[in-house]
DNA sequence: GCATAAAGATTGCAGATGCAAGTGATTCGG
DNA sequence: CCGAATCACTTGCATCTGCAATCTTTATGC
């Protein structure tokens, strides 16, 4: 009745869905961060200059413009981004990840780190973990440049 | 820097948004439904007599009750389900997935087959994708009796 | 049995998000 | 060059969602 990529595009919405929950309650918690805004951050510490356009960024999180711009503002109110204007051209404004926003985000990413530990640490084989962190890179091609 | 534990886990979360933001764009245009809609009919199509309670969904879902209360409510009035109590205990009211239902959830996963099949129909081996599915299901355990 | 605690569901309120419209800046075609 | 189209961003409005409070019903302790 359902085929086989059926089955592994649902599993990956639910995985996702439960592995996001238990992270969201958990970063609120400790950190004070959305799920999302930590992915922000992460997106913009993973870039040459720490900094992204406001469409760029939309585009990466696949979400709205308008989102990135309410996002944007209150994590620039706390210090942790920063909004720069581009020389060249008048109507970009980069986002930019301040250094107490590169520091909120290692704590962020300790805690991160430690919840998927727990999933992938009991169970798995190493050489499991790496192949799948492939196969889900190969589903969502150019998403997201991990650095070595 | 990153372990792959967590690299993998970062994975997950980005294949999975972009999967769902591909996804949501040909629900809403297609079907009219929301990805969270047609969750909610698997979830309920896939148990025995294709009803559950709320908070028993809610709990499947990774969201509040209140969120189920609110998502049944349009869904009851254009016939996708019913409200149903149970006679031993007058708490609970259950929602229940209706022919007319079904018929859309029918239409809605051949949608998603399509674009399932998109993402692993090309360069997939057919075990790859069921090791994938596999591994999808270790790391949200029990998320849904995917049946036979 | 009865008072209390607990569970299921709903509702008020606040926050997050998308779409469409609006503003200002840049690019393009003639 | 100049007007039109395009682009980046913001804002108004509607929708979705969660949390806390509330109501009703059931379970528990004495």
């Amino acid at each position: 009745m359902t085929d086989q990529p059926t089955r592994s595009a649902l599993q990956l919405l639910l995985a996702a869905d439960a592995f996001r929950a238990g992270l969201s309650g958990e970063f609120s918690a400790i950190h004070g961060l959305s799920v999302n805004e930590f992915l922000m951050m992460l997106h913009l510490d993973r870039t040459e200059a720490r900094r992204l356009s406001r469409v760029e960024l939309a585009r990466r999180m696949h979400v709205s413009a308008s989102t990135i711009t309410r996002m944007a503002a209150p994590m620039e109110k706390i210090g942790l981004l920063s909004r720069e204007a581009d020389p060249r051209d008048a109507r970009l404004a980069f986002v930019v990840l301040t250094a107490t926003g590169q520091e909120k985000l290692a704590d962020a990413l300790a805690t991160f780190a430690k919840r998927a530990g727990y999933v992938f640490g009991t169970g798995w084989k190493e050489e499991e973990v790496a192949a799948f962190a492939d196969m889900l890179g190969r589903v969502a091609p150019g998403a997201m440049p991990l650095e070595g």
